[in-house]
DNA sequence: CTGTTAGCGCTTTCAG
DNA sequence: CTGAAAGCGCTAACAG
C-alpha cells in the first residue's frame, strides 16, 4: 500500500516558489494576490490534480458548509422530496447535506443529532419521530449555536425556525369538500396524537363538522390508524358498525387511504357512491387507483427549497437575535373520483 | 453574538488536572488510561456537554468515517431504498453518508464527485447518470485512493467494486413469462443504450425471443421510452401499427409501464387479454393499478446493505491489491394480472 | 499508565 | 501584494 500522499498547497507552493499563503489566497480567489501568479497557481493546481482538503479548511474556519437532515425514513415520498428540494438549493451554494434516518425511534434520533453536532454542521433540519416526546437533544443543538430548522412534524413549544404545512386548514377543506359532496357520516382515521400534524388534522376535521352543524360521533374516530395495515383494520371495524360511515377521511396518509379502499372493495362497499375516501400526501399512486383517491398535496419539494432558502437568509442576515420564524405552506386539496358522490 | 466557545478536550483536561492526551484516550476508550480517571473524564465530559469535533479528529486521523453517495435522483423509489439500505448498515458502524444528486447531468455528477473527494470521504458509492460517457472523474476517485463502489448503472470498463442486478436474466425471464402466457408479438420499450442496464435488458429480451424461435421485429422496438410520458408516446405509435403488438415489455421502469397502461385504456385495448404489460422495478404503485402490473423486483434495500457491507469487508481486509469484485443480485419476476392472458 | 511534543492542511492575522 | 507564523481541536509517537 504505497500511501501516495495527496497534493497539498505546500506542494504547489514549493513548485512555484511562493508561500502557501499565496496559494491559499489564489485558491480562495482573494484579491490580495497578483493576477498573474493567481492564474499560474490555479493552472498548476489543476495540473497537479490538487483537491482542497475541506476538513482542514473547515476546521480552521470553524464552519463546515454542511447541513444535517434528520427524517424518520428517506424512502417515503414526502421526505425524499423534501430532501431533494433542500439539496437542489444547497448544492448551488456549495453546501453538502448529511442525511440521517431516525426510523421513528427516539434513541436513533438523539444519536443522529449528536453525530451532526460532532460534525460541526452549520444547520440541522429535522422532522421528529413519532417516538420523540422530549426535546433535550434539540435544545442541545441550539446550545451549540447551530441553526435548527424544524419542518412538518415539529415540537411546537421549541422556539426555532419552522417550516410547516397548514394541516388544520387542509384537513378542514378536505372534510368540507366531502360534506359538500353529500357525505353525512364521515369517519376519521387519525394518527398518534403525540405528533402535532395529526392533532392539527383532527382539529380541522372537528372544525369542519362544527361549521356544518354535524355531530362528532366517537365511534367514527379511529385512533392510531396511520399505516396501510392499521387503516385497513380500522376500516373493517368501521364498516361493520350497525350504522357505518358513508365516508372515511384517512388523515394520516394515502397509504392508509389505500387500506380503506381495499377493505371497502372486499366488503363490497361501492366507492364513491356508498363510501367516500380521502387520503393525505398525494403519493404518486393515489392518482392511479380505481377510483383515484382524493388527497392533499403538500408541495414537498417546494417545502425543501423553502427550508434551504430560510437557512441561507438567516445566515446572511447577521442580526443580534433572530426572531423565530414560522413559515406555513398551504397544502392543496386534490379532488378525485373517490369523493365524487354527487356525480354518480 | 456571544461566541460561546465549544468545550474542548483542553477544557476538560484543565478542569481535571490531567493532560489532553489522557482525555483523548479516555474518550476513545483506549486501555492506556487508568480506569478510574477514565470514568471521571467520561463523566465530566458528559456534564460539560462536550461534543467531539469530528472535523479535527478526522483531519488528524486522515479519514472521515464518511461515505459519499451519488445518485441521479433521491426521490425515486429505487435509489431512496438503496440509500436507506446503505444508511442502515453504516449507521451501526458510526459512519455518515453524504448524499448528492446528479440529476442525470454529467456536469453535476462530476462536481458532486469532486466535492466528495474534497470532503475526504472514505468511499464513494455511485450510480452514474444517463449523461455520463467518460469516466475521468471516477478514475480520479481511484487515484485519490478512495474506495469506489459502482452500483446498478455502472461503467463496465472501469475495474471497481460493483453491485449490480442481473438485468439480462431478469429481462429474459420476464419475456419468457410473457411468451408462455401466449403473447406472440412482444414489443420492447428500451432506455438510452448508453446505460449498461438498458443494454442488458434489451439483450435479455432478444435472447428470450431467440430461445423461443420468435423473430425480432424492428418496428416493435421503441427507443428512448424511459419515462411515463415517453412510454405513453411510444405506446400510441405501437398500438397504431397495422399489426400492433399483443404485449409490451416496458423494460425501463414501472413508470413507463404505467404510461403503456393508460394509453391502452384510452385506446380501448383490453389488458391483459389484448395487450400484456410488464414493467420493471416494482414501484409501490404497480401492485394497485387495475389490472396490477407484472414487474421485476430489484431488492433495492438489500442492494444498499450489500454495498455497505462490501465496503466494510474491503476496508477491513487490508490486502495489497483487492481484486475488483462484482456482486450480482438476481432480481425476481413478480407475475401479476397485466400478463394473465391464459387465465382469461 | 501519563505527559510532552509535534503536526494533520488550511486560513488568517500581522508585518513588511 | 507577499511572507512568516500561529493555531483550529485532536491524536499518536515517544519518553518516562
Amino acid at each position: 500500500m504505497k500511501a501516495k500522499k495527496r497534493v497539498t498547497i505546500y506542494d504547489i507552493a514549493k513548485k512555484l516558489n511562493v508561500t502557501p499563503s499565496s496559494v491559499s489566497r489564489a485558491l480562495n480567489n482573494s484579491s490580495y494576490v497578483n493576477e498573474t501568479t493567481k492564474k499560474l497557481i490555479l493552472k498548476t493546481a489543476e495540473e497537479m490534480n490538487y483537491k482542497r482538503n475541506t476538513l482542514a479548511s473547515n476546521l480552521r474556519r470553524g464552519q463546515s458548509k454542511t447541513i444535517g437532515v434528520v427524517v424518520p425514513r428517506i424512502n417515503q415520498n414526502f421526505f425524499a422530496n423534501v430532501i431533494a428540494g433542500i439539496e437542489e438549493i444547497t448544492y448551488k451554494k456549495g453546501y453538502n447535506i448529511i442525511i440521517c434516518q431516525s426510523g421513528e425511534s427516539y434513541e436513533k434520533e438523539v444519536q443522529s443529532v449528536n453525530t451532526l453536532i460532532n460534525q460541526h454542521v452549520d444547520c440541522i433540519v429535522i422532522s421528529i419521530s413519532v417516538d420523540t416526546e422530549d426535546y433535550k437533544h434539540l435544545q442541545n443543538v441550539i446550545d451549540h449555536q447551530i441553526q435548527l430548522i424544524q419542518f412538518d412534524r415539529v415540537a411546537e413549544e421549541l422556539e426555532t425556525l419552522k417550516v410547516i404545512n397548514d394541516n388544520e386548514q387542509a384537513s378542514f377543506e378536505a372534510v368540507s369538500h366531502m360534506i359538500s359532496q353529500g357525505y353525512r357520516r364521515i369517519a376519521l382515521l387519525e394518527g398518534p396524537q403525540t405528533l402535532n400534524i395529526f392533532r392539527q388534522r383532527k382539529n380541522g376535521y372537528l372544525q369542519a363538522l362544527a361549521k356544518h352543524q354535524m355531530p362528532v360521533i366517537d365511534e367514527l374516530i379511529a385512533q392510531n390508524a396511520w399505516t396501510k395495515e392499521l387503516g385497513a383494520t380500522a376500516t373493517r371495524q368501521l364498516l361493520s358498525l350497525s350504522n357505518p360511515p358513508d365516508a372515511i377521511f384517512a388523515s394520516t396518509s394515502d397509504f392508509s387511504a389505500l387500506g380503506v379502499l381495499e377493505v371497502a372493495n372486499s366488503m363490497n362497499f361501492k366507492v364513491p357512491q356508498e363510501l367516500g375516501i380521502c387520503g393525505y400526501s398525494n403519493e404518486n399512486f393515489s392518482e392511479i387507483t380505481s377510483p383515484s383517491i382524493t388527497t392533499i398535496d403538500q408541495f414537498s419539494v417546494y417545502m425543501g427549497k423553502t427550508i434551504a432558502n430560510l437557512f441561507f437568509q438567516e445566515s446572511e442576515n447577521l442580526q443580534v437575535e433572530t426572531i423565530p420564524k414560522v413559515i406555513s405552506i398551504k397544502p392543496k386539496l386534490i379532488a378525485r373520483s373517490s369523493t365524487e358522490k354527487n356525480q354518480q
